[in-house]
DNA sequence: ATTTATTTTTGGAATTATTCTAATTATTTC
DNA sequence: GAAATAATTAGAATAATTCCAAAAATAAAT
């Protein structure tokens, strides 16, 4: 999954650098490189590395955890930059935030027309996949002359693990 | 809208204190008695003016701007209190909390089955009240084990009013 | 009614997530 | 390759909220 990129080797090779980036997959690296030109911004390694974080462990990091993660195979990344790239992706549309009450951002790379579900027992954080009719009752339910950007659905309770 | 309560009258009459409390009608103070008392809280004055203020004036306010409005005929109320009371009275299901994205939590006197709608152009936010069948739907759509607390659901968008 | 025990309130300090800032570095454009 | 533009960085600043420990209020027990 990791790939040694080698970069800025001096001409008598007595002080070469490394850094280790996470292999975006050709399709991600099209699609991240597409979303970013399309909003006049620069596909950066920060960028592609953060991405790379994300997509790799589908689940839902805050911020904090995706900088660690980072951090691990790109040590020199820092705090505001990741905080910087999640901005980013979420604006070009790659990723989602993701807002429970007053807890940290999370973010998502899970695109499709879904929910979350928080288990209070686990702190599990599960997608839910919603059918585009529920979407509609939804909309329906809005006053005439309403027109919706989002629509942001939270589920909070005890997911199936933590039953007895 | 208001009433004078007299306290703390001393015996020689040289030093009154009155502290200025709106008036909660006499259902929702004793909604509010009942409430607390069965989560073993004891009913303050601060908590019954914190009460009145939501109940006032039924927007969804910060606890910030709660403040405010508690301080003018309370001044001596601290913004710590407020913060305690506003959690009081969610704890013990009298407001509820509403979260969006980022924003600071506010606070909200509607207890039926609602959404909240935010507009992005006024900043305003309209309870959309929602038919039960739309929240069976949602329940629908969880797997099976899973049980639900609480559905938040928040739209953002553009209000009627906003348009041309 | 006083005393005693328990809750609440209070102001200020502490915390946490996030944003801002200004300098450095990287990337694109000419 | 130099100039212009954008992105990254470390650390400071901010904003909302929580924590803390002392004082005040309320309830319970004598």
């Amino acid at each position: 999954m990791l790939s040694y990129e080698n970069r800025n080797t001096t001409k008598n090779n007595s002080k070469k650098e490394y850094t280790v980036i996470m292999q975006l997959s050709p399709e991600y690296k099209e699609r991240l490189d597409h979303a970013l030109e399309k909003t006049g911004q620069r596909s950066t390694k920060q960028r592609e590395h953060v991405f790379s974080v994300i997509l790799e462990k589908r689940d839902h990091p805050t911020a904090d955890e995706v900088y660690a993660r980072a951090k691990s195979s790109m040590p020199t990344i820092s705090l505001a930059t990741v905080y910087n790239c999640l901005e980013t992706l979420s604006e070009s549309g790659l990723i989602r935030q993701v807002n429970f009450e007053r807890e940290p951002t999370r973010y998502c790379p899970n695109l499709t027309q879904h929910a979350h579900f928080y288990c209070k027992e686990s702190g599990e954080i599960v997608d839910i996949e919603l059918p585009d009719s529920v979407i509609d009752h939804l909309k329906a339910a809005l006053p005439d002359g309403y027109t919706v950007q989002h629509i942001e659905i939270a589920y909070d309770g005890k997911c199936g693990d933590c039953h007895d």
